[in-house]
DNA sequence: CGTGTACTTGAGTGGGCTCAAGCAGGGTGG
DNA sequence: CCACCCTGCTTGAGCCCACTCAAGTACACG
């Protein structure tokens, strides 16, 4: 499941930030903050929906899939975190999580609780502005998302494509390696299909399969620009 | 295009906010804070993507949609506004439109520039929080947006009985009546199959056309709970 | 009365789905 | 160490929903 691991607090994006606005961290921290971080194996999750918001989790390394259920039951993934990424920010004023959070491949992530983040949250405006600007920008991931991967006239070998682009690792060339039945989740098209239109990258040396075969620690290396060629077909 | 109309502060939800927060809005109405209410024709836009963000607008009558342009360069309707929304209070930080926003039908709407708002916003914290709780409330709109109404395996049918039911005018049986290329942008189908699906709600009683033929002031009147029993199979 | 816009309806095609079999790799137990 | 299974992925064949192309209708407006 998951694990408590060694604490580094400049490794947390959302830390740092704290630590930039005068916050103590430090003094007394695992005892008055209850802020930890945590190691999540492959498929665990972080919270489930509908649970009650206990905390927000900012994303040290990995990823992890948001996923949303549907009215007729279905899951959805509705957005993707990679590192510095900060869950359920928005949940700040919510009782209940929206999501489910799954971690794909092994995750490294700092835990803070959400009663001691909205002690800060009420005394200090500017935190509030930071946290504004925050969902603000999920915000428009959340439509680039729909806007860009979902359905419509684009065809799938078009959306898969602009999918590898939004799960590049940094600049580099690599890219997060979801499996099968994952992305068909995010695009709404079956494993079958996505299996195809990925042995039909590999095969045009568009992609190639690196890492374990087993899923964590796996990864993509593709050809950027063709796949940014692909990405704005039709 | 737009045509100055008669104003009433408490037409508008945010000018009602602002007023609870103490906020002097009568007080040279015209002169210190430019806050005017306007009527848009059908077809007509509030403001244009990468437009300088120059205002926020409120909505009093009628519905808006929000469209963002894809990296192909097609359109997309990522959202639509009702009577209460506030379009492009996400854009309080940014410098440009992230959206085009059209009037559908005839449109009331309060206009706030954003340079009086953002007056306002740096110096409470009280208007902050609302407004991040605001944000908020669109992201969420955003996601289920995406995960209830865009392809995946669902079918048409069933989205097409999701969307009528987020298009219900407040708790009626009225349905705003987009046109039939709005909806196919909206779900992302084309027109024909959207005219084939209405006639075929229409054949089984489940919705019939009212109003005039001409693009305002159109509604559909639909059996609520039929409509919400389609929009859960499969 | 003609023109344009919005919508409808039909016939044929195709992309992605369904169903189903096959394969590779890793873990488990003998 | 090998046999086995189980999970994740691949690949094929056939089908169906939604797309494309195209013709036709209805209504508003000049």
């Amino acid at each position: 499941m998951r694990r408590r691991a060694s604490r580094d607090a400049f490794d947390c994006a959302l830390c740092r930030e704290l630590l930039d606005w005068g916050v103590s961290l430090e003094h007394g921290a695992d005892f008055d903050t209850g802020i930890h971080d945590y190691e999540y194996e492959h498929a665990s999750d972080l919270y489930r929906v509908a649970a009650p918001v206990d905390a927000v989790y900012s994303i040290l390394a990995g990823t992890v899939k948001i996923v949303k259920p549907g009215p007729a039951g279905e899951q959805r993934i509705v957005r993707v975190l990679k590192t510095g990424d900060v869950a359920e920010i928005e949940s700040i004023f919510s009782d209940a999580f929206e999501h489910t959070a799954i971690a794909v491949g092994k995750v490294r992530a700092c835990r803070i609780p959400i009663a001691w983040l909205r002690k800060f949250v009420a005394g200090s405006g500017r935190i509030q502005m930071r946290l504004l600007q925050k969902s603000l920008t999920d915000l428009r991931e959340a439509e680039t998302w729909l806007s860009q991967l979902t359905g419509g006239a684009t065809p799938a070998r078009t959306r898969m494509a602009r999918l590898m682009l939004r799960l590049r690792v940094d600049a580099g060339d690599r890219i997060h390696r979801y499996s099968i039945d994952d992305m068909g989740d995010i695009m709404g098209i079956t494993p079958e299909t996505v299996s195809r239109i990925i042995s039909e990258f590999c095969r045009q040396g568009i992609v190639a399969r690196t890492g374990s075969s087993i899923a964590a620690e796996r990864y993509f290396r593709g050809d950027i620009a063709a796949l940014e060629r692909i990405a704005q077909e039709v």
